[in-house]
DNA sequence: TCCAATTAGTGGCATATACCACTATCTGGG
DNA sequence: CCCAGATAGTGGTATATGCCACTAATTGGA
């Protein structure tokens, strides 16, 4: 076995996971390609469904992603009509979210393709090894870094 | 336990991966921000110091990124002065890349805070389970997912 | 009641990444 | 020797993401 020849090998924690995201990222995008979405949309667009007429922030928050980001991201999806917002009814500053009846068929139609690109991943790494491979994921985005600021804070 | 508190525990191998990776990109990115760089170009520039002056496709194929997306990276660092490229000799079509000296400096600077995040993260985590980790990725990185095209191409 | 501090989003800007169409080279027949 | 086909990169365009500065609302005191 030439070592050499595989992947970048790198002790890097991060390096390593954005290796792995982009292809894997790229293999669910290939499959659902067909709807016209990207894997980070219709990722998405599950978690506005599966949420209450989320508020922005939460949105964000489950998907451990920067409120700016997601507003940007949003975009596309709001200007093809799969999702759309409106103010919260008791503070204004928040901004919900919801799918148009486009948006949930797109989500649907989405989601047969999506289980073929899960089913095959599953299928080559072992369903125990993936459910293991997501706990352990779902437990470094949990974390809590925090490192203590040079000095700390008056 | 309240589970539904905590980040979107989606059943998306795909969906958690890229979740994982945002936080911990974060986590790096913020603890190398003095350096200046980025954890995507700080993997960059010591992808191209341990290989030998290697040709664009080459650092690509090592990152399992596409080679167009590799170009567009590479440009602020070029910019910045910390690599430098120049065409194989032998393959006018090969362009390789090679550190500057400020980009061996910047390399090394940098090294030194990123082992400040690696070596949170690994107290965090455990030292055999980042490894573990690290390893089902790379696996991951590696596989061939290859999907047969619904009709099998002529 | 009123203002200072906090909170929720927006927009601008920069990097990260991908795909596609295109250009410049090579390479292997014929 | 020459061209058809394969290879390596470039540039354009679009989404993915993050940070920062800024605006709009809300809230908690004094």
């Amino acid at each position: 076995m030439d070592k050499t020849a595989m992947p970048g090998f790198s002790p890097c924690n991060n390096a390593t996971l954005r290796r792995a995201a982009r292809k894997l990222s790229r293999f669910y995008d290939d499959v659902i390609a067909p709807s016209g979405l990207k894997g980070t949309q219709y990722g998405l667009l599950y978690q506005i469904h599966v949420g209450s007429e989320p508020a922005m922030g939460t949105i964000a928050e489950e998907m451990v992603m920067d409120l700016s980001a997601l507003g940007h991201t949003l975009k596309p999806l709001i200007r093809d009509f799969y999702v759309e917002t409106f103010a919260d009814k008791d503070d204004r500053r928040v901004k919900r979210v919801r799918l148009t009846p486009q948006g949930l068929a797109k989500l649907e139609e989405t989601t047969k393709l999506w289980s073929f690109a899960q089913q095959r991943f599953e299928a080559l790494v072992g369903q125990q090894r993936a459910a293991d491979l997501r706990a352990m994921l779902d437990e470094v985005a949990a974390l809590d870094y925090e490192v203590p600021p040079a000095a700390p804070s008056s």
